[in-house]
DNA sequence: TTAATACCTATAGTTAACTCGAGGTCAAGC
DNA sequence: GCTTGACCTCGAGTTAACTATAGGTATTAA
């Protein structure tokens, strides 16, 4: 079966080899599997629990939460009904990120417009007439 | 003109007076006024004004160029452009963002169709005609 | 055979964004 | 007058997630 070398798998997976050697330190790949002389042998099926931990990690979970799902996969099927808890609060901790993103969003255009309009005229004084802010 | 004190302002805008005084400590609130004695007395601009810095935090914008920003908004017009590009910018990176949570969603939506079958069955087992995956 | 290269561990340092404690001022209420 | 509570500064401490360094081993290339 093929192996990956740690830098490969950096490389892969666009991290650097001291932030996978760090997430191993913190437990989140008992999985990988070590040479006589300790280096590690990344399979196949390493990088794709490594693309979950970073899909995780882009909801924003914390490293140590990270590693309690890592441990229930260890345990077994007597864990399932909190993954798929976990998977559940997952799913609603995005959308609400994404609905909070969706917010920022019309500030943020409402603010490009601002200063389109500002541009043009060559000073903010055009917008005088707004109700007075100090910040826009 | 009605002005607030740090504990009010704290509250209204869900920080803590800790973090408002880190804030005006790192420069983003030059604009807040003061009574003879220090206090801070915060005017109904000066909420207005931490509304956009915690839109910009919400971002991901570090604080640092947050002040970058608000200096901009003390030099007047001749910072006009990148004022407007600085927004233009954060628009580009929040829909980043957006689009990246979203392709989070599908792998975690995947997952809780994963755990939903395997708590029915009792067992993570019925997934074993899948391709051979150690973490689901 | 030696020199470069990739790997390893352990430990220390860094950065951002808070968070808190000590010590002090000041206005209001008893 | 004295206590309470909100405010202040300054500086130290915390936490997460890296990031880097030192010192060492093993494989490969000339």
């Amino acid at each position: 079966m093929k192996t990956y070398s740690i830098s490969e798998v950096a490389k892969e997976l666009n991290l650097t080899v001291y932030t996978l050697r760090y997430y191993d330190k913190e437990g989140l790949m008992p999985f990988v599997e070590r040479t006589a002389n300790g280096t590690r042998l990344f399979k196949e099926s390493d990088i794709e629990a490594l693309k979950v931990i970073e899909c995780l990690k882009s909801t924003g979970m914390p490293i140590k939460e990270i590693k309690n799902f890592i441990d229930w996969c260890a345990d077994g099927d007597s864990t399932l009904q909190q993954r798929y808890d976990m998977f559940l609060e997952r799913k609603a901790s995005v959308e609400a990120q994404i609905a909070e993103l969706q917010k920022t969003m019309e500030l943020i255009e409402h603010k490009c417009s601002y200063y389109k309009i500002a541009l043009d005229a060559g000073t903010e004084d055009v917008h005088k007439q707004d109700k007075i802010e100090i910040l826009h």
